[in-house]
DNA sequence: ACGCGATGAGTGAGTAATCAGATATAGAAG
DNA sequence: CTTCTATATCTGATTACTCACTCATCGCGT
């Protein structure tokens, strides 16, 4: 190999394309503006990407990847579903306060439509342990069995979702949304 | 007046644009498209709309009024709270499953940064009355007090979409997600 | 007949992607 | 260790194209 493409470019190009994406939209933001953030020349962006489809799905893939990894490191497998489902709740709801360009990003790509199917895919594989718990917690008769497991998977994303939206609203209130909002989830699918 | 603006007209754009909008995104469509599916010049969309904002715009707050019309129409006033709730939890997601380009241009929209703030309030306003009403319950002891209004509003939301999503994956489950995802909204915010 | 909407080719400002020349690097040879 | 060389990346001006919006002209409704 004459001359090894640099890790380090590649990450540029992905945290500027992270930082015009989550200001413009993705279909709007211009590959020229990404370049230039990410300390490159425009032709060199193509070298790492082919197209600009190609980026967009190989962003989209690493941050779901981040966020699974904010989900899932330090999972306490042998604790009670609650805290389970809690500390997966609070990872996502963490990582997205902290990230919030991140969050804008997928909340953009997911109903963009550029998003090819492997790549959905893909980035929903990390998930799947999450359905088997709550698959497991059903049959140990400690959630109740009479909701589909996808609902109820479903609606640990959009508690959370909705969770994030009022801590960024009033960062004051971030412990009292964050205990109510999963309070809320539990309530709604435990037994009593 | 020596010829007047047609109604017409501007509904067959607004329509046009909605189509345009859910297959290729607000930024990505172009509007030399969306008049020809609206069988209108190219100029004659600008002279309805000043520019290519404005039409967003005003898609945004035609769209948001259908939608609380369908929430709000035969809203039970008398009824118990719990069924003025699942009225308007229905409403939104009944709306949802029958209008589902709506819903996601309204998607789209709502994370594409191009709304003014006007709009944003603007097409928030219709949904007041439903805060006031979980207001009152929370002070007739029927929802828990020590969950943020704000918070069981927008769970609400959040419950009513998860629902679509899968109702749309799985349209023969319709009614039990429907039925389970009400269930798990009530049974998160109501007292014990 | 007159005023304003309707028309669509035209305009200029961008756009993603290319490419020929410049440059850097891994490995070979001495 | 020091050239040398093959081969890849890097560069940014260029290309071919698309877009939102304009405007001179036309013709409909009053």
């Amino acid at each position: 190999m004459a001359r090894p493409k640099s890790d380090d470019k590649r990450n540029a190009i992905l945290d500027a394309a992270t930082r015009v994406f989550a200001e413009r939209g993705p279909t709007a933001a211009p590959t020229s503006e990404i370049s230039r953030q990410a300390g490159v020349a425009e032709g060199t962006l193509f070298t790492y990407f082919k197209t600009k489809d190609d980026l967009i799905n190989a962003l989209y893939w690493e941050i779901k990847l981040e966020l699974a990894d904010a989900m899932m490191s330090g999972f306490p497998r042998r604790k009670s579903v609650r805290t389970r489902l809690r500390h997966v709740w609070e990872g996502y709801v963490n990582w997205g306060v902290t990230n919030p360009k991140q969050r804008r990003v997928l909340a953009q790509l997911q109903v963009s439509g550029t998003l090819s199917n492997e790549s959905i895919e893909a980035g929903s594989a990390p998930f799947v342990e999450m359905q088997n718990m709550i698959r497991n917690a059903i049959e140990q008769h400690i959630l109740r069995a009479d909701f589909p497991i996808e609902l109820i998977s479903k609606m640990l994303a959009a508690s959370a979702e909705a969770t994030m939206d009022l801590i960024m609203l009033k960062p004051a209130m971030a412990n009292k949304y964050r205990n109510a909002g999963f309070e809320i989830y539990w309530a709604g699918i435990a037994r009593k």
